[in-house]
DNA sequence: CAATCGCTTGGTAGCGCTGTCAATATCGGT
DNA sequence: ACCGATATTGACAGCGCTACCAAGCGATTG
């Protein structure tokens, strides 16, 4: 024999259909486009609702209509700062809307990644944010067959699985370099770490200015697949220094080594930016207050979590954005740690 | 009429069970039980569904079994670093295991707070996670009467919900003074942003040693309901000066301040530590490799929220954790930055 | 040899909601 | 007063899975 129902007090939408005096179809309606109800219903099924303290049961919604409210966002970590803005962005935007966001951590490796758009789209979510612009061909394949819309987050580039969000690395760091090339300075440094696909094209667009200035020398970088620590941008700017003496500046894939590297010259008591000029790449908050002050390449990270989560929404909703690809663009902030020679 | 099924090519566990020539229920079982299961029907089962690339409707399981394998995270920022290591473990070990998490940010505030928990366990959820001891009267009666493991994190204190994984702020902060003090130091300032609960108990353990050693001045603190940043800092030891010129350390309720501390000292050209001693609190990775070095106190954040996650799976499972109440406990990091005077 | 036990397996119904389509109410125009 | 069009409402069945109970089965026991 079937089980008997075991909880006869909990209330349902027919319970709320029923102090309404509506059919449950009615109520349910309430819930999902309250606009089809007529005045008179739509007051009773809500006043009905908030006396029991109706919560709809998101499972049952989810079976029934083979669909969810989710919005699945894959990052590559958690630690990461840069992440933690983009992500305040997506909170913020899905804040007091109907949808909520399943968060899952690919640690750079597009393996995983695959692994977990799988498990996510399984699920049906309403629709994905996704870091960045490389993934295994079999996820790009599964993205494009799947009926959610979908938004690459972090970097613009070319064909789109659907709609995109973000900048290009490439050239924010020749900006960056066209910056300390501006000022004076000759024999710039790379230093970088971790090496994903976004760092590779921000060594990409140093090479390029560089190149471009007849100043590019294969010494002059150096790269390592460590995680970022400031603890690491000391240890780099120390290898750096011991292959190339005669740098007069150095570029840093991120804050953090930059940082790490303002510490290194302290302690070797190089002048910044007399001795060693510096600059870093996202801007976080405290390369504005430092001493000296550390000049980097603004990105709009909270915008870009933002925006994103926004194009997902409004194309749920039936108002797809303008423009599937969005480039917001940065900025190169100049200050006293890249100032100009002499 | 009703609807027709839309989709006849879907694979459902009814298939996998006729592949596996079981009954659906049976197949049912190796998903949640295998070890139930004989071991031939079991391999069956299990070659099938692999072979029909099977996942599991859980939006279904979860209206059939009125449960759900999500464990809810409520944390008061996205932002703080301090949270992105216990997030990370909380990932960390949930990784592998059937429960997934839904993450939500209080931001700080307590009815936010409470309201996130209505919504969170109005979907049943397998277990929670949630921020501190400092709930609403509502909160905490909601959570009493609710059926599934609860972990509140960041702290110990009396009267757990259920359980309790942390350490001591008051302490913690009662330490890091004693260290000073030990250091010869004794006109010792404190900074503090933000002062939520676990500030103001940091705070507290301040006012408690220095009371102790007959040094308290309220002329020596300075706080701010602002959200914290490493400028900030260098703006509230500005503010700390001003009030009482003549102090020779500082300790800030976080690193990040003590950051803005350093470079503001930097800045005015006063040595460290022989003018001015500076402490944080959480010894984030740069603390150690700043120059000078930033003594801090190390709090175990990481496996705050690793262990926070296996205890509410270790309650799932029937093996409730020995103790209901962990202290994690801390280290005072002593480093240049407090380094012994003379 | 029947009774008992433990393990595995299966049948039935229902979890709470919504898609589909039909039915009814409302309305303006002729 | 009639017609068709539009807005509103309702009936039905089923989404895919699991809880509950019962039955099958071989082994053990008195």
């Amino acid at each position: 024999m079937a089980r008997k129902r075991i909880t006869p007090g909990k209330i349902r939408l027919a319970e709320v259909a029923k102090l309404a005096g509506v059919s449950p179809i009615t109520a349910s309606r309430f819930f999902r486009n309250p606009e089809a109800l007529s005045a008179g219903k739509r007051a009773r099924v809500e006043s009905a609702a908030k006396e029991l303290g109706y919560v709809p049961n998101l499972a049952a919604r989810a079976l029934a209509s083979q669909r969810t409210e989710v919005i699945g966002v894959l990052i590559p970590s958690l630690t990461n700062n840069v992440f933690a803005d983009v992500l305040r962005g997506i909170y913020d935007a899905l804040d007091g809307s109907r949808y909520s966001i399943q968060l899952a951590n690919t640690r750079y490796s597009i393996l995983q990644e695959e692994r977990l758009l799988r498990l996510f789209l399984a699920q049906k979510p309403a629709g994905l944010i996704i870091t960045g612009i490389n993934q295994t061909a079999d996820s790009r394949r599964i993205m494009e067959t799947v009926d959610c819309p979908i938004v690459q987050i972090m970097e613009v580039g070319p064909a789109p699985i659907d709609m995109m969000i973000g900048f290009s690395h490439f050239d924010a760091a020749k900006a960056a370099i066209a910056h300390l090339l501006a000022q004076g300075y000759r024999r710039i440094g790379f230093l970088g770490a971790r090496m994903d696909p976004r760092v590779q094209r921000r060594l990409d667009g140093y090479r390029a200015a560089m190149t471009e200035a007849a100043l590019f020398d294969p010494q002059l970088i150096v790269t390592t697949a460590i995680p970022t620590s400031v603890t690491l941008g000391g240890t780099l700017f120390a290898d750096l220094l011991a292959k190339a003496p005669d740098i007069d500046a150095v570029f840093c894939v991120n804050d953090d080594l930059a940082l790490g590297a303002l510490f290194e010259c302290k302690r070797r008591h190089m002048a910044v930016p007399e001795q060693m000029a510096i600059v870093g790449f996202n801007d976080l908050e405290f390369m504005a207050s430092s001493e000296p002050t550390l000049s980097s390449v603004r990105t709009n990270r909270y915008e870009m979590g933002r925006n994103a989560a926004m194009m997902v929404i409004e194309t749920l909703e039936g108002r797809p954005p303008a423009e599937a690809v969005v480039d917001l663009g940065f900025s190169v902030m100049e200050r006293q740690s890249s100032a100009r020679r002499n």
